[in-house]
DNA sequence: GCCGCTAGTCAACGCCCGGTGACTTAATGG
DNA sequence: CCATTAAGTCACCGGGCGTTGACTAGCGGC
């Protein structure tokens, strides 16, 4: 007979972490939309009723999603030399794990629901771009930012939009090496 | 005295068409979730249970746009030297019109829903990558045209993402330049 | 060993959505 | 001028969502 399982310690301090973290997985592999306060609470293993309780709404508990992954844009760790080919490589062949790249992909996911696009223009360009530009540096740094990232979006959205890409092996090769080469030189300026 | 301004010749044929042009508008504008029946119905001044009967479904209707709009990708007029500073000046200083872009704007939109990202995927590939790289032609012209409408439509992202972009017009013009020149450049091969 | 406090659950509410069957109204042909 | 048929409307359903107030169960202090 099943026990429920591990019927989860009483640890409030815990619990909230692990919606937290739930809540940026699936927002990181969802829309906005898609994603339910009740697939949440299944994932950690609790009631729905908690998450709203714990952080208020939907729209709050993704703000603090937001927050909780922009300290540390994962962009940009690792070499500046290996930058375009890194993320290029991520971004194509992995999509799955996607690298490191949650910050974009949540931002990405936001198109299409009003009320995260909202949240994510208020926090997004200072705690996103905002260090990002700074991280690329030199002339036009933020100009460079914004098209860096854009172009890496994009490849996101276009990878969804034919589901994979309807590339062989060898075309995903040559698409990787061509993005990496472009990223590569709009960072170098 | 209102008399209900113009009640609309009975014209079934007229009346199809304006539901199919008032919806490609607003998928082009909002998210397939954003959009209801009831908005679509609105704009041309019917009642939603119409847009139903004509239509079958929300995803019917989806899907019938797509194909409305898929037939002379708009991105191919014009000359082709001038490809790269034309896409760009579109996507960057008229987010309103936004050209004619409406093809590629409404398969952006579409990441979020589940249900409108597989009626992209079965359609969008032949009706309007597939066109487009026979456009660009020459070596790897699919994985160019991929690479171009990459760039695209992640910049249309990044400009929602932060509400038009949240530069000065000098970087904008910048950011116009260069994304112009890396535009052209894929596509010259 | 009981009590109080708090983490967590349960049932339910109100809302809005897409969709449908029964109705009303306008054009048309005899 | 009326009957017929197609165009359009209306009321309503069923379902899923986020959220809430009332409840239950487990841990810490005495």
């Amino acid at each position: 007979m099943f026990c429920h399982a591990a019927p989860r310690p009483r640890n409030a301090e815990a619990t909230r972490a692990a919606i937290l973290n739930a809540s940026l997985e699936r927002f990181s592999r969802e829309s906005y939309d898609d994603v339910g306060m009740r697939d949440i609470a299944k994932d950690v293993g609790v009631d729905a009723a908690l998450v709203s309780r714990y952080f208020g709404s939907k729209e709050d508990l993704f703000a603090s999603v937001l927050d909780s992954c922009s300290n540390g844009s994962e962009l940009m760790d690792g070499p500046r030399s290996g930058f375009g080919l890194r993320v290029a490589h991520a971004v194509i062949f992995e999509p799955k794990k996607e690298g490191k790249l949650k910050g974009l992909l949540i931002m990405l996911r936001s198109v299409g629901s009003t009320k995260a696009m909202e949240i994510v223009q208020r926090t997004g360009t200072e705690r996103f771009f905002g260090p990002f530009a700074d991280w690329v540096g030199g002339e036009d740094a933020m100009v460079r930012a914004r098209l860096a990232a854009a172009t890496i979006m994009g490849m996101a959205v276009s990878r969804e939009i034919t589901g994979g890409f309807g590339l062989n092996p060898e075309e995903c090769k040559r698409l990787e090496a061509r993005m990496g080469r472009i990223l590569q030189d709009i960072i170098d300026g």
